[in-house]
DNA sequence: AATGAATGAGCCTTCATTCAT
DNA sequence: GATGAATGAAGGCTCATTCAT
């Protein structure tokens, strides 16, 4: 919500309801205690699925409690969305920002996609279950983080297709050429369809995306 | 979404239902007048959001009389995603036993994936949202299909493999290198996010296809 | 909601959902129970402090069961609170209508609702609690049954006061002086602070209306 | 509402929380506040409707800060209820009080009535709806409070009664008689059905009641 | 005195499924 | 085969009240 964007591990939206002073520390820490609990359950069942007792059993916490940090069930999902996306985007962006030409940074979106994705298995299997049902405000926010990642990436690619070293083609699909086929062997990977994670066939895929959008 | 599952090479799971005789006929009216209602709701809210009085409500069906044609809620989305599924395939598979050369061959699964999916929107939806919970028969007979398609699949491209035609790399890989970007594609025009339809993009990225394997 | 308004004892609003036909009776039946076990529960405690499962338990009926037959606990209060309103206005204007004199007629209002109260106490409670939350379906409903009580009875005096044999004050005054202290009385004896019934004290009552309406 | 009660001639349950020295003053402030918000909630939402937290905030209370000033949230209800009840019945008496008449008695009690009510709409309506649950403690204030009110009005009444110049009833049947009439179209008035205020009206009901009980 | 985090019982309602007719 | 009434276990959420700071 604020300007920081990158990096950042704290959840979005939520941080209205932070507090100064003594006690924040110990409202902080319960809120993380519930948005982990609640990842464990959606990563494994889904939102719909996991019950508010559910989450409330694995993280110790009472319903009223659960209820005095959160607005809803959803909204934990919301939170956790933003947290895991903004997690996600910024790291690819962040290591995007120090390639030095296209090739590497087209590799480099690929291989920072495949490692996050390896480490965060539960996160990155909620992100793609895309179960969340998105308030006005956290649509807002996700938009708002969008545009930002987006427009970043562009900004980055634009000037070397521009030079001619990377293809012209519709705006649309560069996404899915570069990271189509990291994102779909992921979804086999989570699905328990495919054994390697990932991380381990990185280099193939980042050489594949390259492949697919070089001059 | 009404069109007749083509070449399916098997009964579905449902079938077991099935009753001869002079009342067949009708009954199988009322087995795909729920179906279609079913897909209409799954489609558009997710199978858990969609309740059973949401679909006797759209196909005009007493409770009991649904709860005779299906063991459950959930057995008709696997009926559902069983027959989506196996339609999905047999067209890929088909189109792709008419090829007579590795170029033509994989691009035509990127021609008929995106061609099937922009001609049944509502059902490559369903699919894609894969919030079925699968029973472990209806599991069994999607791990038959799968079988099955990869296995007719590979056994097409393997020839080419071995000529030196296309790239030697792990199993794995080459669906996720053929489909990934035309599936990433399409989930993003599902979703709303992209605009002209996966057929319209097609040939783009067959092409890709086609690049990412060949030798 | 038909045109019958007088002696009718069905509940108002609830006829659309009656069903001819040989389960019609026991589904009458079980409504019934509802309404009766409800009114005991709101005239004892409030419509908000009684709880479905107050309900349910004394009209031994299962939750589900409940809410096949009523949309919410408000609907049941709106339900019976029409029924109750519809007997109590169906009975003052029958006893009017057959009066042959304006001194006869100001007396019976007051004599009929003196009756109709120390008869129906739980009835009358309730009413008079007044902690009914009307939806907009059950605010027209009742607006065209005070429409219409109010009219025949205005109707019925009006040729009265023409005639000079009653007095000519604000329309809106009529009622609070011919029912005014009945109603009051009943107040206090429906709370316990008075002790003989409104029947009792009738005539006293209906003397004192007269009293104050006539010339 | 904010009128300090007159003439209170016991003091409130409450006031066993009052609190002398410094602080009394502040401590005095802060109950007011939240009466009054509790007032503006009660008036028009009802009781039940009405949670602590909406009280809270319209007074700019921290929950702690409430319950250390009230033991629950009926409580405030109860000094409320009693606050207005001892406000309008010391309003009355002390009117009654400087009658010389038997008339001039009947008619201020319906005078003064009309009046405080217009006055005091809020208190009015959350007097009127009466849902307070009353604890044995409140009753038994209550109980002091309308006793002396009684007696007192009685004992004024009782020496024209015995003149001959009023009527000789059931003791229970004068207030009825006298109030019932301004009472019930107040009772219109505050659910929107009537539209002058009492107070426009009481010269109609003044005399209306004296015509009830005079000779 | 003041604060607001924490508690957990309880509320209304939904819903998949069964079963008598 | 068809119907829809009946069931009761959950589910998400609210709220009065307590208590540590």
């Amino acid at each position: 919500m604020s300007a920081k964007t990158r990096e950042s591990t704290k959840p979005m939206l939520a941080s209205i309801k932070e507090h100064p002073g003594k006690r924040a520390d110990s409202t902080a820490r319960l809120r993380q205690r519930v948005l982990d609990a609640a990842l464990t359950c959606f990563a494994a069942a889904g939102v719909e699925a996991t019950s508010v007792a559910d989450i409330t059993r694995l993280a110790n916490v009472s319903t009223g409690s659960l209820y005095h940090h959160f607005d809803s069930k959803n909204g934990i999902a919301e939170a956790l969305y933003l947290q895991g996306l903004d997690q996600l985007n910024s790291g690819v962006l962040g290591r995007l920002n120090r390639c030095r030409s296209a090739r590497t940074g087209v590799r480099s979106v690929v291989l920072q996609y495949a490692e996050w994705v390896s480490a965060n298995r539960e996160m990155a299997g909620f992100l793609y279950a895309g179960d969340v049902v998105m308030s006005d405000a956290a649509r807002l926010e996700r938009k708002r983080m969008y545009g930002r990642q987006i427009r970043a990436v562009f900004e980055w690619f634009a000037r070397y297709v521009a030079r001619g070293e990377m293809r012209h083609i519709p705006a649309d699909t560069y996404v899915p050429l570069i990271s189509g086929p990291i994102q779909e062997y992921t979804a086999r990977w989570l699905s328990g369809d495919a054994q390697r994670s990932p991380a381990a066939l990185k280099a193939l895929f980042a050489d594949a995306a390259w492949n697919a959008v070089k001059t």
